[in-house]
DNA sequence: CTATAACGGAGTGAATCGCTCCGCAACCGC
DNA sequence: GCGGTTGCGGAGCGATTCACTCCGTTATAG
């Protein structure tokens, strides 16, 4: 092997870190129109990336995702303080809803197919703390209804996230009313958070939801049917 | 395989009508949790019946998609006849709502994908006609709230009717799951209703949806530009 | 018994998938 | 200039999946 002297300055630096980029927007894109099908040919040509480069650097379309679901997560948590960090809690978790809505629609459709390392586990746990922490004060301040759980607002969110209104004007490339379509979802969130808000509302109907319908969801290990080499 | 001596007469006509009915109900299930890439593979397995027994019923997938269609139109007109025969506005706008929800997930995949015959859309139009009634009955009455309209109620239904937990809970075969997802969602629908009654809510934002969001989904006569690649 | 009709599913060609491989262009130190 | 390195795009590969066909089997009717 020729041995490295000294990391030399990279070349095309630049074009690559600004292909990392097209690339990440472009699963995301792709994944929230396609869902689980999403191909990296689909992907990359979103892009406008070749399927090569797309493969130097990310070992798989798994390691893509993954990647991808990282920084996904970054979003949550940067949400989530910044909810902490409004005065009013009501605000602070309707501000929270409304941010986070905008793009959870992107995860759910690999929710089942991946198997999570631990680093983005902890993560996700760090993410869900954090959002307890909004759901509770606002719950401790009286201004969101005592009968929603942490579990329901989550769902609310993912429910909210995945348009399919949205996602089918994408997939027919009907660019002129994606923006109508997105503040319809902001109306409806809207909506959806008037209901949450403390008021004289009857209470919700059945059981409150357990955490196995969160927890359970990521967890492949013993779900995933093992694959011989 | 095992004789059939106990059974007598089966006469091979109610097994076929049988078969259709797991034909309707297996595609409609598969549909909710693949989406719009069901294969006939998957509708005949989970209906109990053979690949060849499905293709002497319906010349092709599509066909079985539209029969499907026209089928869970009479699910929305019976819901809304229903809405409508309600004496209390309100329950017969929020009882509408809760029903469809429960059934609307299955059309939403195959939206963009075929071409509507004439009399699915005269159906489709008079199944609009019945839930706009329900909805000026309510605004009529006031119990629900003036800047809600039409357009987003209609929207919020499509929004809480597919769900990404129960598609995925069902996709990895949790059937133990799968009631509590349903019972969380009937939650989440509760919660949207609240905020759609009548009451002091603060203004929804940004512009009220207009049809061309709703009307357009399903238009692919020409709407459909050719897919340039 | 034979004839008929509905059955299930293996088989088929086409399409699509994730991924590899390679020729080419841009940039480096010299 | 020049050789070497690095990142690039995409044709092509084997595997898989698709909608659909075809046919041998089985239950009922006459």
């Amino acid at each position: 092997m020729t041995r490295m002297t000294a990391r030399r300055r990279a070349p095309r630096r630049t074009e690559a870190e600004r292909n990392d980029q097209a690339l990440l927007d472009g699963a995301r894109a792709v994944l929230a129109t396609d869902g689980a099908h999403a191909s990296v040919a689909a992907i990359a040509k979103r892009a406008g990336v070749g399927i090569g480069s797309l493969y130097r650097r990310y070992p798989t379309k798994e390691a893509l995702f993954l990647h991808l679901l990282d920084l996904v997560l970054d979003q949550y948590l940067a949400a989530a303080e910044a909810a902490l960090a409004d005065p009013d809690p009501w605000s602070g978790l309707a501000g929270y809803v409304t941010t986070v809505v905008e793009f959870a629609g992107s995860l759910s459709p690999i929710a089942g197919t991946v198997q999570l390392p631990e680093a983005v586990q902890d993560k996700n746990r760090r993410a869900d703390e954090a959002v307890a922490a909004v759901v509770d004060r606002a719950h401790a301040a009286g201004v969101l209804r005592p009968d929603a759980t942490l579990i329901d607002v989550e769902l609310l969110i993912e429910q909210l996230g995945k348009s399919p209104l949205i996602e089918q004007l994408a997939k027919q490339g009907r660019t002129d009313l994606q923006a109508a379509a997105r503040t319809a979802r902001a109306r409806i969130t809207a909506i959806a958070l008037d209901g949450l808000r403390a008021a004289g509302h009857p209470p919700l109907p059945g059981e409150a939801p357990g955490p196995e319908l969160f927890e359970e969801r990521w967890a492949t290990d013993e779900s995933r049917p093992p694959e011989p080499s």
